[in-house]
DNA sequence: CGGGATCTCTTTAAGCTTCAAGCAATTTGG
DNA sequence: CCAAATTGCTTGAAGCTTAAAGAGATCCCG
């Protein structure tokens, strides 16, 4: 029987230094690209990141959506969704309409006031990103766009391993 | 003087759709590790993720760190590492000194406690990690981490230009 | 020196975020 | 049909986060 340097027990602590540095890279990078959408954001507009990224998952849908959803879209809590739907709805940005056949769900709307601004806002902020990725050409971004895509199906492989 | 499909005036809007998804595919990893990662700290430490990150970085420098040091790296605001290591000396984890050249500087250490607890629970992070990038091959890890570089690279460049 | 600029850190207000508990409506399985 | 489970949403407590203003200490240069 051969055995390599590369064979271990698994008790042992193995090396994973490389998947560790990996991930800090990530995390740099939306942490980056995250930080500098929120001040051109804020001082363009005068708009907050997640208001403007719930904004632009009911732009996506013309007929709106349930909090359950935009909760699921947007990858955050139902109670964050209920109180960032509250402040837009305040602000005249968003509309909510009880559903008539199951009186637990609201359907939420962008309001004509909120559909202008949103395309307003999401116009520029379309060149902002195109500027924050400028350097990378057309194969770095189909070859990133691939790995992430692979990551991500791994992130959630291990998720659901986790919680069946 | 020849024109071909990709010359444009300037003021009309170009298309930057693919951009655009680069970025969102890359939020959606991130969003999707960090939230996995932060549940498995709250189950198994009952710790915060936040409160892990400033650990990670304490425990990087024997010495000790100053909070703007912790604040730059960490990439968050000064009165955010204000909060946070005001609770991390609270629950004795952290220990923090006054300069003795510099009044405004306070140095901040682990504590034996902290720095046991911290090892402890990076030992474990460092296998969720693992897992999380299980499905990727070492040549996609290395393509990744090169890739990532440009792109951090590339976001710097952009936050320069608006910020001299 | 001296006074303005800069640096380190804290404070405050507002908003974001999660988790857990809870309420009401609906669905499901005897 | 009805009780139990599930679903959709809200609430409350705790903590995180930022931006902006401010207090004190140090630095710099005229």
């Amino acid at each position: 029987m051969m055995l390599d340097s590369e064979t271990k027990a698994v008790e042992l602590p193995e090396d994973h230094g490389t998947e560790l540095r990996l991930w800090l890279r990530l995390l740099t990078c939306t942490t980056l690209i995250e930080g500098e959408v929120r001040s051109r954001l804020r001082e363009r507009f005068d708009v907050t990141l997640p208001r403007f990224d719930l904004m632009a998952q009911l732009d996506k849908v013309p007929g709106g959506m349930t909090l359950s959803d935009l909760s699921k879209r947007m990858m955050v809590s139902n109670g964050n969704v209920t109180g960032l739907v509250e402040r837009l709805v305040e602000s005249g940005h968003l509309d909510r309409r009880t559903s008539e056949t199951d009186r637990r769900v609201q359907f939420i709307r962008l309001t004509k006031l909120g559909r202008a601004e949103f395309r307003k806002m999401a116009a520029e902020h379309e060149t902002w990103i195109a500027d924050i990725f400028a350097d990378l050409s057309r194969k770095d971004i189909s070859e990133l766009m691939r790995l992430l895509a692979k990551t991500k199906a791994s992130a959630q492989r291990s998720a659901k391993a986790r919680t069946p």
